[in-house]
DNA sequence: TCCCAATCTAGTCGTTGTCAAGTTCGGTTT
DNA sequence: AAACCGAACTTGACAACGACTAGATTGGGA
């Protein structure tokens, strides 16, 4: 297996022999993809701009995504497998859950922005069903916990105890909370959590 | 040259005869652009097509709205306006307010999405401030009459309170939800949001 | 009546997404 | 070992776009 990181071979004449395939493209254009919308926005990157961080032509990414779009459902596929490892490691623990639901926004606000943008990738792609439904199961499982202690019906406890947590880190990742500069994301969601559960 | 008036704005307003001077651009270019997006998403619009079903030049809207920003921007503060209206009608009753704040998100979602879509508009514009403010004080005031009945600290109670209004709302509008089809979402919202007051 | 500022047009530049067709390469078959 | 096949990538082209500039037109106030 060749591995070839254009900038440092850069310079020999190797490159004009090896360099014409990439060996990693499409791993390598999502994370431009998620590190670029980071930094400017949901609209502020373009194919060829990930096509020219990678050293590539600025046709390349389409051979691999199609167009623009595939490149964000790709990103939404990958959150929604996020998404499931958080949860599952939280186990059936509404709070805990809740927490690491709030976790996974922060530390990736850019997957949870794109995962829950109606229209902008293919919500019927293969690979993001897959992962969706397993986030979604894992989800209600936590949930149904909740609703154990409680005598409200179990999809009321579920859609309740998703909203709030979606709804706290949807107005984090917003800017829209104003809380004392320094605060964690999840200590600041801990309290806003506990008053659903009681 | 061309005379193209809206038939929307033909019958009620004033708008100036002549074919040069639209006479009321500004607000039929706003309008034209949440219908866009409506229809095709938040980037599935470009200022030169607004300007042709206006019926303008391609470079009339920039002089109103400076650049694509613009249009968001007066959209946001457009948002936040009416998100403020609605918000007051339902008063200090937190069950009310909430579902006005779902009812809001369903019933105007190109506003509500641009609104929390942070980086897209320009946040520090005088409008959108003074009605996020607005709309911000209202929505802490209905909050506090749910604190009230609680023994929790006010502030958390505004965050949970927000948080799983807007949770559900993203979460309807963003149709992860998987509802029965024909259910309306204040109908929806009305058990989420009663677990949280109990 | 005249004039000026707001409004809108016309033209241009650099960039973009997407398509079609050509090129190169690793791996497999013969 | 030689031919070759399909995937990976390039090259070139085109229409559309955002943004900018300069100029044309208009209506309201002096």
């Amino acid at each position: 297996m060749r591995y070839l990181v254009n900038d440092k071979l850069r310079g020999s004449d190797a490159v004009s022999k090896s360099g014409y395939h990439h060996g990693d493209l499409r791993r390598t254009i999502v994370a431009a993809a998620v590190a670029a919308i980071g930094e400017s926005g949901l609209d502020g990157w373009s194919l060829r701009e990930l096509a020219r961080r990678a050293g590539v032509s600025h046709a390349a990414p389409a051979h691999h995504f199609g167009d623009k779009t595939g490149v964000l459902t790709a990103i939404a596929a990958e959150g929604f497998t996020l998404l499931a490892e958080a949860l599952e490691a939280a186990e059936a623990d509404f709070l805990a859950a809740g927490l690491s639901y709030v976790d996974f926004a922060v530390k990736h606000p850019v997957h949870f922005a794109v995962m829950f943008q109606p229209g902008i990738y293919r919500a019927d792609d293969e690979a993001v069903q897959q992962a969706e439904t397993r986030a979604g199961d894992v989800l209600r499982l936590g949930a149904k916990a909740m609703a154990a202690g409680s005598k409200a019906a179990p999809e009321h406890a579920t859609l309740a105890a998703w909203s709030i947590a979606h709804g706290f880190a949807s107005l984090w990742l917003s800017g829209a909370l104003r809380v004392p500069p320094g605060t964690e994301a999840v200590d600041a969601a801990r309290p806003v959590l506990h008053m659903l559960v009681e």
